[in-house]
DNA sequence: TGGAATGATTGATAAATATCAATGCGTTAT
DNA sequence: ATAACGCATTGATATTTATCAATCATTCCA
């Protein structure tokens, strides 16, 4: 099972990220709460079906438009969820850190992907079948309202993001974005963030040399504090405020 | 059942839109396809509960913070779904016509409110209780998964509107929301739609003033006639084509 | 060690968009 | 009728934001 017959070439290889491979999949699962109502019958079946890949910073998870086959849930790492727009335009959605679970709107309609997800650190990834994932479901009435509620948490969140987005000002989207990742993806780092220059414009529908402008300005006044990609927040206050106001 | 008495002021008074009020709900939740998978014994359930009111023009079904205590069907009239946002700027999501439920995210979250529904035109809508639906989706998982199919459409939605919103301009946005009044709302109306200038500010997130001069620039074309708060969509391709310009 | 590629930065400029103020025009209330 | 109000319109202007072009730094690779 760890190891992986390649056929056309006549190689054995160890299957990726296998020394990390916990032996059953119940460890992570208890980490999300989404998954409380399973059973432990559920959870083996699971465990069995799931198949965990490792992915290098830049490599594509899933890409938007294909067929959903798939969930992942993030074991390690970093991983990006973006929306590929127009003119090859961006949005980013979220990112993701461990543990966690990625689905997408394709799930119970038209079974495509709408998003893509890109890993932005090594990352390792379990990949669960749609429809391994579909029996659960029916079998459990639970997880199907855990799913409700995980899918409703999400609209409320683009919910914010919509105002966010639409009524702030660039100062405001900047100061925004940096204290989501500071509260959400890179908590318990001491106020030290990391993103690259796009991501950062990618994240708060602007243009790179506008996102660096502002961040420019932040620097100068030592609300933050920049080295390369690390990103020192020595202000939260002041950036909630600019932030609050827009 | 039809009459209520109003013990304060001693006053017996027809419930509002009685006449129009069919005998069961059957004949609404036939035509929504989310509500397929429900017994006959769950839509006799529904139709006991509900509660059908009538509103005018202007009037708020739902406000934002308040507690989430139903879920409504709106049986005849529009409504616009909006989210309040900064500074007394609205973000309209969308027009609710008839037959359609409208929920929200805080069902299974926090049963909070997290937008303002309010009567663009008189409108008469029926409200479920949370409770009810809460116990009809634990007994029957198809409509669950219903429920799960349609926030997910929804979310969808909400993808689209993100690049429509961040990364069209202003032309692109007004042809955009004249596209979808005519595709979704006014269908089968000849081309034919009504909006007030604020709303239709307020669903491309513009300045009133921005979508009034862009909607004259479309009316000098000879693009859309305009009559008051009456659109006529001459030109649908040359519409598409700016819309997907952007 | 010298490109070549990638990403960050800066300045100059143009384009997009909002704001402000004034006016007009119906409808409603007194 | 007249005032008051809400909404639409327009012009002038200010602000916001993107684009373009050039430079710089860093890494990676042959």
């Amino acid at each position: 099972m760890d190891f992986i017959k390649n056929s056309t070439f006549n190689i054995t290889y160890r299957k990726m990220d296998d020394k990390k491979n916990p032996k059953h999949c119940g460890a992570c699962i208890s980490k999300m709460p989404i998954f409380n109502s399973l059973t432990e019958e559920q959870i083996d079946l699971i465990n069995q079906v799931r198949c965990r890949v490792k992915f290098n910073p830049g490599e594509v998870i899933f890409k938007q438009g294909t067929a959903m086959t798939h969930i992942i849930v993030i074991n390690e790492g970093l991983v990006k969820v973006y929306i590929e727009g127009i003119d090859n335009r961006n949005l980013i959605l979220r990112f993701v850190k461990p543990v966690s679970i990625i689905g997408g709107p394709g799930f119970f309609t038209d079974y495509k992907n709408h998003v893509t997800t890109m890993a932005v650190e090594e990352t390792s990834a379990c990949f669960i079948d749609i429809q391994t994932l579909t029996d659960i479901i029916k079998q459990n009435k639970d997880f199907a309202i855990s799913l409700l509620q995980w899918v409703n948490n999400h609209t409320l969140l683009n919910y914010y993001k919509f105002i966010e987005l639409t009524q702030k000002g660039m100062h405001g989207r900047i100061a925004g974005a940096l204290l989501y990742l500071h509260n959400d993806v890179f908590k318990e780092q001491n106020g030290e963030i990391s993103i690259k220059r796009q991501d950062l414009a990618d994240l708060t529908a602007m243009s790179k040399e506008s996102a660096i402008r502002i961040l420019k300005e932040l620097k100068d006044e030592n609300i933050i504090s920049v080295d390369g990609n690390t990103i020192i927040l020595n202000k939260i206050d002041n950036l909630n405020n600019i932030s609050f106001r827009g």
